[in-house]
DNA sequence: CACCATGTTCCTTG
DNA sequence: CCAAGGAACATGGT
C-alpha cells in the first residue's frame, strides 16, 4: 500500500495505538526485511524499548524510541513498505499472516510487518531519509523547488517525478494521476517545462495526495487487509470490483477507458520499465 | 503458462 | 565521470 497517501492514512492509524507503548519481544521470521541488521542485533536493540512517537516522510514510516539504552543506540525505527508491506496490530493469540516478517510483542498485543514479496524494510538506517527532497504537503514545496529540480534533467517529467530527491512520497499512481490533473504529457523533458506548467503540476501533486488522504481517512480500512474491500490500498480491478469506484483514480490502470475530462481513451505506455497511463487529448 | 504488479538499488551501456 | 535503461529482488493475482 505504498505511496505517500497510504503511508500517511496507515501512520495517523498507529500513532495512538502505538504511542506509550513497551517493546517485550521481537521475533524476525524473515531476515531479509531488516538487512542489513542481524536478527539478534535488531532484537536486543528494540527489546525494552518504549514507542514514543510515529511519524512518516515520504514513503518512509518513523518510530521514534525512547530511551536509548546507550549513547550511541538507534533513537529511531525506519519502515518502507515496499510493494506489499502492510503493517497492523493484533491480539497475541490470533494466527499470524503466512508472510509475517517481523512480529514485535507489546503487552497483550503484537505489531506486526507482514511483506509477501519482502521488498519492504525494517531498519535503523536514516540515511535514505535524509536523501529525500521536500514533502510536497510542506511549505517547503515552493513552484521554484519543483522549477529547479525539473530543469536539472531532461528525463521524461514520469520519470523525475519518481525520483525520491525531487519530491518525497511520488509513486507510479500519483505521478500519473497529477500529471493528468496539470494536463502535462509524461514524456515532456523534465527540463522543458515552462513556468504555468511548474506552477499546475505542483498545485496537481499536492491535490492528488490530499484528496487520497481525505478519502483514507474516511473510508473504513481494514489494516490487515485480506482484499478488495480497502479501496485505498487496492487498485485496479480489484478495487473497482469491490464497488463504487467513485473516480478516485482518472488514469490510473485505466488503460482504454474513457477520460473522465473528455471521454478520449487513456493510453498505456511504458516508460523506464513502468507502466504509464495518461490521456492523448488532455496531455500535450 | 504468460504477464503484470503501489519500490528501490545496483549493474551495464552509451 | 554521468545519464539512462534494465535487471534483480520474491510472491501472488489475473
Amino acid at each position: 500500500m505504498p505511496e505517500l497517501p497510504e503511508v500517511e492514512v496507515l501512520v495517523r492509524h498507529l500513532a495512538p495505538l502505538l504511542t506509550g507503548q513497551r517493546i517485550d519481544e521481537v521475533r524476525v521470521q524473515r531476515p531479509r526485511v531488516i538487512r542489513p541488521h542481524a536478527p539478534p542485533k535488531f532484537a536486543q536493540v528494540l527489546h525494552g524499548r518504549l514507542l514514543r512517537a510515529s511519524r512518516r516522510r515520504g514513503k518512509y514510516l518513523l518510530f521514534d524510541l525512547d530511551p536509548p539504552s546507550h549513547a550511541d543506540e538507534p533513537g529511531t525505527l525506519v519502515g518502507h513498505l515496499g510493494m506489499t508491506g502492510r503493517m497492523f496490530l493484533q491480539p497475541r493469540e490470533t494466527p499470524l499472516p503466512r508472510h509475517a516478517a517481523v512480529i514485535i510483542g507489546l503487552g497483550r498485543q503484537v505489531w506486526v510487518f507482514e511483506d509477501p514479496r519482502g521488498f519492504g524494510r525494517l531498519s535503523f538506517d536514516l540515511e535514505p531519509v535524509d536523501r529525500l527532497g521536500p514533502e510536497p504537503l510542506s511549505e517547503d514545496f515552493t513552484p521554484e523547488t519543483l522549477a529547479a529540480a525539473l530543469k536539472a534533467s531532461s528525463q521524461p517529467v514520469k520519470i523525475r517525478l519518481l525520483n525520491q530527491a525531487v519530491v518525497a512520497g511520488i509513486g507510479n499512481i500519483y505521478a500519473s494521476e497529477a500529471l493528468h490533473r496539470a494536463g502535462i504529457a509524461p514524456r515532456r523533458a523534465s527540463r522543458r517545462l515552462r513556468w504555468p506548467e511548474v506552477v499546475r503540476l505542483r498545485s496537481a501533486l499536492r491535490e492528488v495526495l490530499e484528496e487520497a488522504i481525505a478519502f483514507g481517512s474516511t473510508v473504513p480500512l481494514n489494516f490487515a487487509g485480506t482484499g478488495a474491500a480497502d479501496r485505498l490500498f487496492y487498485y485496479g480491478r480489484a478495487a473497482e470490483a469491490a464497488g463504487s469506484f467513485e473516480e478516485r483514480l482518472r488514469v490510473y490502470d485505466r488503460a482504454d477507458q474513457p477520460c473522465l475530462a473528455c471521454g478520449t481513451r487513456i493510453r498505456r505506455t511504458v516508460l523506464a520499465g513502468r507502466s504509464t497511463y495518461h490521456c492523448p487529448s488532455c496531455q500535450r
